[in-house]
DNA sequence: TTGCATCCGGTACCCAGGTACAGGATTACC
DNA sequence: GGTAATCCTGTACCTGGGTACCGGATGCAA
């Protein structure tokens, strides 16, 4: 038998690579939520619509944009529920403070890194240098776990 | 028996709730190499040097700078091997080069952000705004994997 | 119809930096 | 000496985003 999906589905492997991402990790997305099941042929391959490889381009520019892959599929999910809320502008803001706050994090931590390099210490545990900066009680980083 | 090792000797527990880590952490840091397998009671129980707790604090302010757990070890270990190299500082430089790094690709990430909310993106697969600027094909963010 | 490429499901493993639990031994204190 | 608190080893689990491997089934072309 030739094939027992017409139209112009394509099998697994042909969505991987164009779209540029591993077999196993198209069955992950599948598992996640982020793709539907697709049809499967008479024994069981799955046949996927062209638009998947699209989809997979939006999933990856998503996660370059620093969100989780929970929050794609949370995206993708109230997208298609015709939800009429802004929600990706919303979104998108609330990443904004996210990465702002990271960067805020990162330019505190260059500084006391300067600071290590301008005082010459010389070691973590014995410094001899004058005026040593370490250990940094001070330096936060630590959002994760705080609470209120 | 009361006590069978004489001195400031600390137990575990003491050593963990004073530098404020858990008590796993502490024998997983002693399996990392991190710190030095202490003396032991006759019992078996682990008899820590008091500044074991300055260690951890040493410890965890270098986390804060950023370096991995790998790379902590490391600086102990050429600082304790006497090394007269500045191994510290040039580190440390190259810590400065990836903090800096990270937060050019976060700025580059906030810019994208800031696009998509200016531009009023409704959806991520099916934006009807004007000059939609999804997918950002452009941005890279994935430096670890580059070689070369 | 035969042979190779591809795909299937299920499970295990990878990274880092820990954390948790079980079941038994030791220590501390009254 | 009783008993609670602490500690021991070993092993399994957690997060997040995948990747690898296995044995068996399908798909497709000559």
């Amino acid at each position: 038998m030739r094939q027992d999906i017409e139209g112009p589905y394509l099998r697994s492997g042909q969505v991987a690579e164009q779209a540029g991402v591993n077999l196993q990790t198209l069955r992950y997305y599948e598992r996640r939520g982020l793709i539907a099941e697709p049809r499967r042929s008479s024994g069981g391959h799955r046949a996927y619509p062209p638009e998947t490889v699209t989809l997979l381009t939006v999933i990856k520019a998503a996660q370059r944009l620093g969100f989780t892959l929970e929050e794609v599929a949370e995206l993708i999910d109230t997208g298609r529920r015709g939800h009429p809320t802004p929600d990706l502008r919303v979104r998108a803001q609330e990443k904004i403070a996210e990465v702002e706050a990271r960067i805020t994090d990162l330019t505190t931590i260059r500084t006391a890194l300067t600071q290590v390099v301008n005082a010459g210490c010389d070691s973590l545990t014995h410094c001899s240098c004058p005026d040593c900066p370490l250990p940094f009680a001070d330096l936060a980083e630590d959002r994760t776990h705080e609470e209120s």
